[in-house]
DNA sequence: CTTGATATTTAGGCAACCTAACTGTTAGGA
DNA sequence: TCCTAACAGTTAGGTTGCCTAAATATCAAG
């Protein structure tokens, strides 16, 4: 095999895995638009679970700029599902925590996601929950190479 | 095994597919964000690229709503991309086309997001590519799954 | 005690989506 | 024939989530 013919394989590969990016954003907005919380607003609150995230850190997390992780966090605020709070190390640093209600909502968000994922995935084939459980990890190192 | 078992596994699996889907929107953005022309408009231009795509089956491929498919169009006739016609059988209608100059477009956009995915692809060991292989159509069906 | 770096918010703008309302066309009866 | 319901698309107006640039406040080093 020579580098042309391994050069298109990759192409190929490419142009298959784009469509499926393409239809996972399709798949993201149909998640997203039967419920309350949004998936923005779900990955911010997620990262506000343990207690003390900051601003910057989540805004990291969640592959946005400062200022759209703000955002989210103020709507997060108004609806009384975190609270922000002074870093007591750094006056300049704001701490995000969840509420009680967050919490709640995260559970809740996330259980009813889940199922509906679920019901999907339960009527594939095992050796199709399998090739796509054993593509997971390989997703996520994809991810993480795009990141830097 | 049983059920509460199966379940559990399946709602696991699908936490999992929800973080993979996460990342392609992110993943998405990235590969958006460094060209000239967005996915929503290369989506409806390659639907185009045959010469007679209608309004609502663009939209329809594209899970998107009928107006925002027009805009989507309209945005690309500014650009010299697309025209719109008059369907010749049925004069509610409108056929978009690709100008040579969309045809242009579209080969270049995709080239260039291939090379992008296919340099990351590239990375992997051949059984990580073999993993994402086998996990496309699987993916590809899930979708239309969704789309229901 | 000044100055440059850091953390966040505010202001303003853009892209892509949506629903509702409008225009024009078609087609199937009465 | 002609009326009316269904259909195709556009227009108008609104939302969400992202962005950059600029403002505010704090920290930390010399």
């Amino acid at each position: 095999m020579n580098t042309d013919q391994a050069d298109d394989a990759l192409l190929a590969l490419a142009q298959s895995f784009r469509e499926a990016l393409r239809q996972s954003v399709y798949v993201m907005r149909r998640l997203d638009s039967e419920e309350q919380l949004s998936s923005a607003q779900l990955g911010v609150l997620k990262m506000a679970l343990d207690g003390g995230a900051r601003v910057g850190g989540i805004a990291r997390n969640l592959g946005v700029k400062v200022p759209s992780a703000t955002e989210q966090i103020i709507k997060l605020e108004r609806a009384g599902l975190v609270k922000r709070e002074a870093d007591p190390d750094d006056s300049r640093a704001v701490r995000v925590a969840a509420t009680a209600a967050g919490r709640a909502a995260v559970e809740n968000a996330d259980r009813r996601r889940n199922e509906f994922i679920a019901g999907i995935l339960g009527t594939l084939s095992q050796a199709e929950r399998d090739a796509v459980r054993a593509a997971l990890p390989v997703f996520d190192k994809i991810n993480h190479s795009v990141q830097n």
